[in-house]
DNA sequence: ATACGTGCAAAGTATTTGCAAACGG
DNA sequence: CCGTTTGCAAATACTTTGCACGTAT
């Protein structure tokens, strides 16, 4: 499968997302820059309790409450997504605004989660989306199976 | 966008399932029969507590516990496909083995779910899957946005 | 100073599990 | 009768909220 997210775009990210936090009059806070840090270190989603735990290991602990506030404010301003991938546990990724538009392979049986970006795939869901008579925010597509690993 | 799942193929898919069930060796029971007549019963997916309340306001209360149970088992063996939207609560639909393959567009704003059914992004899907290396064993494709109604 | 941000603990949801009683075969 | 299934209540898991205190501006 293709390979997704540099970790040098991450850092990008996390600075431009703080920034524009500030400029949308937000303050300068230690835990929202230890969170949106943590997101930008990572390739794929993460969970709250991840990005808690990271934290924590890390030294820079932040209570669970506040990653839970810092993630609802940059999902709500369209930093990062929100991904559900059926385990009952919602997850987090940077939106990487630009293009770069990925989706999720999760396995059923080791629980893996891999990333893949497919140009047909996104303009048949364009195609859909333009037919539905919604104003279509956004898509997010899950394969769910068993990987190469687990099928051995 | 295109209308999905006739009431008639609930009852059909009903019949079908619980006779299953039994030759699977589960036994005759009035709450199985119970959740997943009113699962056949409806179009779109529903959650736990729906089909709960549902059940109790017909008069066939069937403790939510078992509910969940007996939407486990069904989950399981393939009858029903788990739904997941992303407002933290699971859905449940029939899985129409035959072909009949739906995916669903969200209203963020009312919440209002519909289905949609598309060949094009069907066949896109099936594609990325040849080349993902796992053994895919199904997809979701859910569509966020908003509604003609709420548009207004 | 003042308003925003934080951590903690308590409160909410959604879902699962332990257990004794009810029930189907 | 015996093993399955049920309902209830308690337990869990995840997420949100209330509140008193800290901190950026």
């Amino acid at each position: 499968m293709d390979g997704v997210t540099v970790p040098e775009d991450g850092t990008h990210w996390a600075e431009a997302t703080l920034e524009r936090q500030r400029s949308k009059g937000y303050r300068r806070s230690e835990a929202r820059r230890a969170v949106v840090e943590a997101l930008g270190r990572h390739a794929c989603c993460l969970s709250a309790q991840e990005i808690h735990d990271e934290l924590r290991a890390a030294g820079r602990s932040v209570g669970i409450a506040s990653v839970y506030r810092v993630l609802e404010q940059l999902s709500r301003d369209g930093f990062v997504q929100r991904v559900d991938l059926g385990s009952g546990t919602t997850r987090f990724e940077p939106a990487h605004a630009g293009g770069e538009h990925h989706h999720h392979l999760v396995c059923d049986d080791c629980g893996k989660v891999e990333a893949f970006v497919d140009d047909d795939l996104e303009r048949a869901l364009h195609k859909v989306e333009g037919r539905t008579g919604y104003a279509v925010a956004g898509h997010d597509v899950v394969l769910r199976g068993r990987c190469e690993s687990c099928t051995t």
